[in-house]
RNA sequence: GCCGAAGUGGUGGAAUGGUAUACACGCAUGACUUAAAAUCAUGUCCCGUAAGGGAUGAGGGUUCGAGUCCCUCCUUCGGCACCA
């Protein structure tokens, strides 16, 4: 994943990833692949625009300088990194193409306007989308959000729920990744059930999964968002006390509306009924904040004796609580599972699993409801009011409506402004730039004004990996009119970052790489099949890496006391890739350590040998180093090399083939120190030009090996054996050992098992 | 509450169902040195002089054999959450 430019600069931390990738790509690369391992800058959106601000900077300035100090930062490490396809989501030649998929996604209907109150960040002065927040809160300044009815574009990730729940089986993605994804989608299937409103003549439809206990469904809740309340409440005989509710429930914050354990409140709609379908019972209605507007129906029946929130509701207001699911005891709380059904009329007796087909069955046949799907995925609310993101290209004209800029006049550029701070007036900078504004529709030639929004930081990064083609055809991009597929077959090999974008960017990136399949612009289903975390490099203190604790590492400080190979080494060495570990500046001296360790091992080349001792153990360290890279387990890896080269240090000697066999395999994480070496060695050309060694199967056969003896499973003797011994050959030989026959002391052998090559357990 | 991941020495961790604690850090002792650093050597889970016994969060189970598989529970981390 590209880093988004932040003005703090890169800590040891950000890093790992990029090691990571380096060391997977050299390897790759020595192992005869055609390997494009590139970087690029994720620069538009909130944390550089508000970093701008803050220090009083254009954004524009701001996002050159902290790209030249990452870049520099970048060039301390040794990455293998292709820079002339270097890409920066700011440049216009870039940000004309994510300009243009919006257009197709506008031109597709997933784009479209809304007016519906949306968050809105009073510190940032936008409006937000969902995945913007961070426990309720604004995830980039922390600020409490508010609700805000504005107008703006959102597009409709919710059609694409479905697959994009589907298609992670497609995927090897670590699990909790795809585990937070799925909750983030929240599939919920149910039945929508249409009740009948007396007096009135409409319909509330309410969304249950629980559609087996509607026999005892008590009453209906309303959210006080739902349309029923649109057209004023002069029907209801207590229309000011339902206003009243009504407006002080809009003033609670989502957080504290939705806050568990939250004392219940509510008000009865009086005059009017509503009739259960089933049994045509009549039952009242309530306005009440604990149902949400925004999921489902904005409407539940309540079902006090099996729904722990209707239990309390029913409580409070003495609502009569009616059984209809046996098992529990409803007058202590309320009974959720799943049992057989009471008291439910004709479905009397069945148990609750089939009884929701059957009832759901019995709705669709008389036309009062209906098998439904619900999500919690919202569509995304694509526009920000802010100066630092691409313009929208769309063009507002009184006579046609909203029209997109043609695609000859993409890119829109991003105007110079002088203030670029937010205006928090629901419009951006851009809104009082009069000769941006102001153009020609290009529909009718008439007064137009351009769309003064911009897009999310997200937008850029949602396509990114799509800016590359084949080598061959030496162009930086595609005109996707020319080119039948920006991509090759299998899209993006491997795909490294962090946990933090699994609900964000890894999911905005999937919906749009599907819309895109759609239009036939992309060939694969998804855009990164393989997935892996980098865990978190925590400080010293093993607390989180800030400059609030003084525990930061700077790769410069490192590179510039250590060298970049030791930085390279250890965060490869220091635990498993995909865990949290923290800093430890001894544990990196034993990477150190070990280079020089490599360094000196250099003296104990013996030209003359040919040292069989070790070549079974090069053969293996061969094998292992190589599986551990394809499966990002670095750490044992390097172990494995640690092993070998202790073990030359033991012999003593080496012979040169041997030495340099090895060399190769230590290359992709010690770049710097393996090219000096293979220099000092006598050879013109570069280490990390050369093949990857191939092992040789019969050379990783040991002649002998220990033969561990156990006696009903307890380890009792161990001995050196050849290899290949048959298990009768092998007991002859054990049998004669006095530590065994000892230990089986007369008794009868019952069973023999004979792990060939490795262990034999005598059963007694 | 629902879903997921994980619990192994003083520390980071290793272990296709087959010798638990590889590798590294730290520590101790020794060698080299006038001394220190660096380096090298040896040792380092617990009990026991030893033979041996016991330890992979706790308790059960499957198996000739379990850190690994199954069940129950505890703890930590992550996602979702008045989501009907």
């Amino acid at each position: 994943m590209f880093p988004y430019p932040s003005g703090e600069g890169l800590h040891v931390g950000h890093i790992k990833a990029y090691i990571a990738t380096d060391v997977y790509a050299r390897h790759k690369k020595m192992n005869g692949f055609n390997v494009l391992h590139p970087m690029g800058w994720d620069s538009f959106g909130l944390p550089a625009e508000n970093y701008a601000i803050k220090n009083k900077i254009n954004p524009k300035v701001s996002t050159a300088k902290n790209v030249a100090t990452f870049k520099k930062q970048l060039s301390n490490i040794g990455f293998n990194y292709d820079w002339s396809r270097e890409i920066n989501t700011t440049d216009p030649e870039y940000y004309k193409w994510t300009q243009w998929i919006f257009l197709q996604l506008f031109k597709k209907g997933l784009a479209y306007e809304s007016y519906e109150p949306i968050i809105w960040c009073p510190s940032c002065k936008t409006g937000l989308a969902l995945e913007d927040l961070e426990d309720g809160k604004c995830e980039r300044c922390g600020s409490d959000i508010e609700k805000r009815p504005m107008r703006q574009w959102v597009l409709a990730i919710t059609k694409y729920a479905d697959r994009l729940l589907e298609d992670l089986s497609l995927l090897d993605w670590p699990a909790s990744i795809k585990e937070s994804q799925k909750n983030w989608i929240g599939r919920s299937e149910g039945s929508e059930i249409d009740f009948k409103v007396k007096k009135l003549d409409l319909t509330i439809k309410v969304f249950t999964t629980r559609v087996d206990t509607i026999f005892g469904a008590t009453y209906l809740v309303v959210a006080p968002e739902h349309p029923i309340f649109a057209a004023g409440n002069l029907i209801f005989s207590n229309a000011e006390e339902i206003n009243k509710y009504i407006i002080a429930s809009k003033k609670i914050s989502d957080i504290d509306r939705t806050a568990e354990g939250k004392d219940k409140t509510g008000v009865e709609l009086l005059g009017v009924k509503a009739i259960n379908p089933f049994n045509n019972e009549e039952i009242p209605i309530f306005v009440a904040d604990y149902v949400l507007g925004h999921y489902g129906t904005g409407a539940v029946m309540a079902v006090p004796a099996h729904d722990t929130r209707d239990w309390e509701f029913a409580k409070k207001y003495n609502l009569p609580i009616r059984e209809s699911v046996k098992g529990g005891d409803i007058s202590v709380e309320a009974f959720t599972e799943d049992g057989i059904l009471v008291d439910s009329g004709d479905f009397t007796g069945l148990v609750s699993s089939e009884a929701r087909k059957k009832m759901t069955e019995w709705l669709k046949k008389n036309k009062v409801g209906r098998k439904t799907v619900n999500y919690k995925l919202q569509d995304w609310v694509f526009s920000r009011q802010r100066y630092w993101g691409e313009p929208i290209p769309l063009i507002h004209c009184d006579k046609c409506g909203v029209v997109p800029v043609p695609e000859k006049d993409l890119p829109v550029k991003l105007p110079e402004v002088k203030s670029y701070e937010p205006t928090g007036t629901g419009e951006s900078p851009l809104a009082g730039i009069p000769n941006w504004v102001n153009v020609k529709c290009p529909k009718c030639g008439g007064k137009g004004k351009r769309e003064t929004n911009t897009m999310p930081q997200w937008a850029g990064s949602s396509w990114y990996y799509l800016r590359y083609i084949d080598p061959k055809n030496k162009k930086m991009f595609v005109d996707p009119k020319k080119e039948k597929y920006w991509m090759g077959k299998n899209g993006v090999d491997m795909y490294v970052g962090g946990t933090e974008h699994a609900t964000r960017h890894l999911v905005y990136v999937r919906f749009w790489h599907k819309v895109l399949f759609d239009l036939k612009l992309v060939s694969t289903k998804e855009p990164f099949y393989r997935l892996a975390n980098q865990g978190l490099v925590m400080g010293e203190d093993k607390r989180k890496m800030s400059k609030r604790w003084g525990n930061v590492v700077n790769p410069d400080n490192v590179v510039a006391d250590f060298g970049a190979d030791t930085l390279r080494v250890y965060e490869m060495f220091m635990g498993p890739f995909e865990q949290a570990i923290s800093w430890s500046t001894s544990g990196m001296m034993g990477s150190r350590r070990f280079l020089e360790k490599v360094w000196r091992l250099m003296e104990s080349i013996d030209p003359k040998l040919k040292n069989k001792e070790l070549e079974s153990l090069l053969h293996k360290t061969i094998k292992k180093v190589g599986e551990d890279i394809e499966n990002f387990r670095f750490n044992t890896a390097i172990s494995t090399m640690m092993i070998f080269a202790n073990e030359v240090e033991r012999l003593g000697t080496v012979s040169k083939s041997q030495y340099l066999e090895f060399l190769k395999l230590l290359a992709p994480f010690a770049p710097h120190i393996t090219e000096e070496i293979w220099h000092e060695l006598g050879h013109k050309k570069s280490v990390h030009v050369e093949k990857w060694s191939k092992y040789n199967k019969s050379k990783v056969k040991e002649k002998s090996f220990i033969l561990v003896v156990q006696v009903n499973g307890k380890v009792r003797d161990q001995f050196e054996a050849p290899c290949g011994l048959k298990e009768n050959e092998v007991l002859d030989l054990t049998l004669k050992r006095e530590n065994v026959t000892n230990y089986i002391n007369g008794n009868s052998v019952k069973r023999v098992i004979w792990v060939p090559d490795k262990l034999i357990n005598i059963v007694i």
